[in-house]
DNA sequence: CTGATTTCAGGTAAACTGAGATTG
DNA sequence: CCAATCTCAGTTCACCTGAAATCA
């Protein structure tokens, strides 16, 4: 154990790990409870978290097109979650933030969309296991946002 | 340390790592080199894997409905890397399987795919954490097909 | 007749590319 | 003039649902 090619097999399997559990969470979510889509909601706790911050901004972080967030946004916007401001700075932005609305529903929302996972977590899995799950998320995001 | 609400709070991590590092995967991974899309290839590899399966066993196993997997293997079929043939034990079914040209190519396919993860899981990862990883992903699988 | 499997047809979600206007 | 940002429009990918035919 130890071997250079261990990191390949390890990529293999984790490719696999996470097309296998996203198609068991679209199965388990509750489209009854989905008034926002999985990627909206991320979304959203992303700008809670991230403050007041451009769209373009948005995309970097979530390693996609301004487009695609654009449209988010959006629709977040016509929900009444998220409000947008031109920056005084810079007057090519629009600052985008979160509601009051949108705040007070982001945790319940979050704690409802992951209600299966964490259950599967719980159930499945020894507390030292989860452990090293909880660990390995961190791990899988330091990858996804390294240069 | 190891309360209740750590798997939740394990979900939301492992969601948002999945996502980031999916979006990631599809800005590094090469265009040039992708005749087969992500999804086919693994479906490929699973094919090569679990030997002549019909395709409702393969839809189960990959969590999705026989129609997207009948998709997949129209076009791989189209490509001559698999081969169906009637189940003679039961006539509604046609096991898919391999073809030689396709069992040639999957290995390869497979490593250009998760170059980029597998250099990055040995660039950011020390051995320890690279084994944790290794190990996580397995149990991400576990959680993926529990009951 | 019921149920499982395959297959055709159409639809949706979540990303993409391209192009235009505004501002730095 | 060039670059960055936002925005509109159309496109692609990866799944989905519905329905029909075949066979157990």
């Amino acid at each position: 154990m130890g071997h250079d090619t261990d990191s390949a097999a390890t990529a293999v399997a984790l490719t696999a790990a996470i097309r296998l559990l996203r198609s068991r969470l679209r199965q388990e979510s509750p489209p009854a409870l989905a008034e926002l889509t999985m990627p909206q909601a991320l979304v959203l706790a992303r700008i809670m978290e991230e403050g007041p911050i451009s769209n373009a901004a948005l995309a970097a972080g979530e390693y996609m097109r301004p487009q695609s967030t654009h449209e988010m946004v959006l629709f977040l916007e016509g929900r009444g979650l998220v409000e947008r401001r031109p920056d005084p700075a810079d007057r090519r932005k629009r600052l985008i933030e979160v509601s009051p609305d949108g705040r007070s529903i982001v945790s319940e929302l979050m704690g409802i969309r992951h209600e299966w996972l964490s259950g599967a977590i719980q159930r499945d899995l020894t507390p030292a296991e989860q452990e090293m799950l909880a660990i390995a998320a961190g791990l899988m995001q330091r990858i996804a946002s390294s240069p």
